[in-house]
DNA sequence: GTCTATACGCGGATAGAC
DNA sequence: GTCTATCCGCGTATAGAC
């Protein structure tokens, strides 16, 4: 019921985007009323919120638990894998994804101790740190805007081989990171 | 008194977010009252276009300009002047920038003829061809949304200094370019 | 616990006076 | 051309029956 109302809004923000989610679409399409909608969420932000956690969390177990994985990888490899996964992650279902990223930066409702983005950039500036990198946080910074700007592009023109994006997006990463 | 209601818009958005525009704000905003308002614009989303035209028009032409100035620059000069003009512009008012950049992407409201985006894209493309670089489209699509992915979360970081923002994304886009 | 019905406010847009 | 006043629909949220 809690799951089939966060899917609802899923669906609704994948086919008419953050506009279309009202409280009433939201309850039609999980086929439930809207008086029992608000026994699971006290408002309509608490339904984005959560969504949006636990979008963020897939995609922030995907990155480090590569990077755990292969704590002895190269740096070049640590930084493959972990866009192959973001990769992957924001192909999977590409307008979501950049609808919650534009929710939760523009309408900061999200409890901003706990911003979702700042713990990918962490993982991403712990990595670089462990090899060594200078500016590591600031890189981090770069390396993850860079990668979600490219990512949603595609995204949004419809690209679906996740090869070749990663590709194009590790050329970008490790150009920067060697220049 | 069209062009005041056209910079109430932006100050809003710039506050607020594109949620905060309504034609009421608008109107109060601006100084007029909301029947004036539709006497320049027949609904909300006509502000919002416009807006973007104008923005994105501006864009469009200090990136144009920077390669019809030089066409005889090497690619790395071209790049880099590009860049330049990129971050300068987005810079001056980043969160107007980021918020039209979503509006124009979901509410597609903008003639899909017209897209804006496109004609940014097709102008680095130009660019890159003329330098014979293979699979320009590609590449300029790469090049647009990694600058502006990078620039985005600058200017939402408070980032102001734009030289030092300019040679990261230098960096990245060369590295892309030559790897 | 789930429903229906409804109160309430806000925002878009129009009418019509001046 | 600019204003005020207003209509109307939509969306949030709650009340209260079952």
């Amino acid at each position: 019921m809690f799951n089939d109302i966060l899917e609802a809004a899923a669906c609704i923000i994948e086919r008419d985007g953050l506009g279309g989610v009202s409280t009433n679409a939201v309850a039609e399409t999980a086929g439930v009323s809207i008086g029992s909608l608000y026994q699971y969420f006290p408002n309509q932000i608490a339904i984005l919120a959560e969504l949006t956690r636990r979008e963020r969390e897939l995609l922030r177990g995907g990155i480090s638990g590569v990077a755990l994985k292969r704590e002895d990888a190269s740096l070049d490899h640590a930084v493959e894998d972990m866009i192959k996964a973001a990769v992957v992650h924001q192909l999977a279902r590409p307008r979501l994804a950049r609808e919650l990223d534009f929710a939760e930066a523009s309408l900061d409702l999200i409890p901003k101790t706990e911003l979702m983005g700042d713990d990918i950039i962490s993982s991403v500036a712990a990595m670089l740190r462990r090899h060594a990198y200078p500016r590591a946080d600031e890189a981090a910074q770069d390396l993850v805007s860079m990668a979600k700007g490219m990512i949603d592009a595609a995204g949004l023109a419809g690209e679906t081989d996740a090869a070749a994006l990663s590709a194009r997006v590790r050329r970008a990463a490790l150009g920067y990171l060697r220049y």
